[in-house]
DNA sequence: ACGGAAATGAGAACTATTCTTGATATCAAA
DNA sequence: TTTGATATCAAGAATAGTTCTCATTTCCGT
């Protein structure tokens, strides 16, 4: 076997994965993994950033606009999709951190579009330590953390 | 002049400072500071975390629901004030960093409460040098940064 | 005081999102 | 396979936070 065979998991191999951690998820709550839930995640798993819902329904026609917003508030209360609300006109949907990895967004102002960014692990750290400590000095449960940049993006 | 007497700006010098650099911001503008947008600023500067606009019109009666919207949005864009967007039912409204310092948020995910937290400056300063890193890469023109620790407050 | 621009407030309108409803699909057990 | 219980679906109605309209009032410079 060379490393050219596989060096890392191929797209396929990935959104194969993705799937298959997903559908444990919703088993996991008694709900079934049906294709309209599959293909809401085909659509934000191919696209690589966050999509609001008319990008979604755009991006497949097959998807009706109140079974799309359905399916994405049942993947996202069993944790497979994110939600991002950033006060424009629609909330915008990623896959969540467990499947795309921790990360933080660039946002901008004029158009809307956000982009996903990483930051130096040193400086998560750090940041993780500074909050947890704050955290517990109000009694406060930590869930997660999200860390955004606004500004205008190269476009506008 | 002990320093009893004039130790830091008292809750009062420092609001009529912010009252001071607020009608500065809509002046320049052409815009008026009302009593309306007066009142407003009153009742943020009053309760110290960011409210809802349910939260502002309970604490101050004469604030009419609809001139409440407009006045905000109005002193949000001269800079005045800051809009939160959580994705919860109401957005949440608090003084801007200019008049209230730089800082960061702690949001409970299950009553919407939103607390006011303060970084140590070194991290700060590290996350904010990495952002302006990453920004740089993509073009993007930061304006500013939002850390927000989501979870559960000791309420919930 | 006067004229005009800005602000006000009550309610209507807008729209992103959620809910309702009746039909359809799926699974497990017999 | 058949059956029944349950989950899901799609289309449109309903909800609700926010914005808009407009007639009236306030404010500022002259």
């Amino acid at each position: 076997m060379t490393a050219q065979s596989r060096p890392v998991p191929g797209d396929k191999d990935r959104l194969a994965e993705i799937h298959l951690q997903i559908g444990s998820r919703l088993a996991g709550q008694d709900h079934r993994y049906t294709s309209g839930r599959r293909q809401l995640v085909d659509v934000l798993a191919h696209a690589g950033q966050p999509m609001t819902l008319p990008d979604i329904v755009a991006a497949d026609r097959n998807l009706a606009q109140s079974s799309a917003y359905r399916n994405l508030d049942v993947l996202v209360r069993c944790g497979a999709i994110r939600k991002i609300s950033t006060g424009g006109d629609h909330a915008h949907f990623e896959l969540a951190e467990p499947l795309l990895g921790h990360h933080h967004h660039l946002i901008c102002t004029s158009c809307g579009a956000i982009e996903d960014i990483h930051l130096d692990s040193d400086v998560e750290l750090l940041v993780d330590q500074s909050l947890t400590a704050i955290a517990s000095q109000s009694g406060f449960t930590p869930i997660h953390h999200s860390l955004d940049l606004h500004g205008h993006c190269a476009d506008c």
